[in-house]
DNA sequence: GTAACTGCAAAATATTTGCATCCTT
DNA sequence: AAGGATGCAAATATTTTGCAGTTAC
């Protein structure tokens, strides 16, 4: 796994605190974090607005991707090393534990190919699974 | 399918003109609808928290499922006849087509089912594919 | 030094809640 | 008549935008 530093240098963004900061949130959270999330652990440090576009600006880079809920809110998952520029590779499934309430990238799980009706063309697929985690179950 | 009266009759529901006019509109429209689409189209003839209200109603009693997105909205889809109260059997796959922008239910494509990591325990699973809908192919 | 980034203020948008009134049964 | 549904007002929460000051390189 790349570093912080790394990652916003080879994708032509400064290193400042703000970005290192919500960088390294990711990857010590191991999970999914939403603006609301990132923002309560930050606790005031940053103001709402800069976390915004720095989100914005991952996700563009290729460095977050946004994986959907039905909560209008945006979760955000850190890309593996494959991603660039806007054509994300975040082709695995997404695992919202209904206990804990905790949204994991499972990696190594890849979204299956669905055969569809005559004249859909699909370009990307995303798949969410609900259940207990792995933590949950004891 | 079922008309608008029955399916608020056999969920006890009172028939109202909000919900009739709602209701109408999902079939009508034959595609999943947003808050923003609906209140849009009813043209102010209902309060805008009237529709907040009717929706949240008729996910609760599975008259409507929630699709995940990845813009901070909720889309609606109507379900199907199986769903009853809260258990809902929105088990097919959402197509979102790029170009008309538009979301449907391809109810007759089965979520299919990934092998998960040891320890992760399935409830329920959605998924979205982006594309090209059949309309827009021409 | 320059371009990029940030914070603050403010605007625009979206959602929730309480309460009085009206409608359905 | 009684309970539920609606509309309105207001409180909250969320997101976007502009601009001036600051920071990274």
């Amino acid at each position: 796994m790349h570093n912080s530093i790394y990652l916003l240098k080879t994708n032509g963004l400064s290193k400042t605190n703000g970005r290192l900061a919500i960088l390294d949130l990711f990857m010590a959270a191991g999970q999914a974090l939403a603006h609301a999330d990132i923002e309560y652990q930050l606790e005031k440090t940053f103001d709402r607005v800069t976390i915004y576009r720095t989100l914005q600006t991952f996700v563009e880079k290729g460095i977050l991707h946004q994986i959907p809920t039905t909560d209008n809110t945006i979760l955000y998952g850190l890309c593996k090393e494959a991603c660039q520029d806007g054509h994300h590779h975040d082709n695995h499934v997404h695992f919202i534990c209904i206990k804990c309430e905790k949204t994991n990238c499972l990696d190594e799980v890849t979204v299956p190919v669905v055969k569809l009706p005559k004249g859909f063309q699909p370009v990307h697929s995303a798949m969410l699974v609900k259940g207990v985690c792995k933590h949950c179950r004891s």
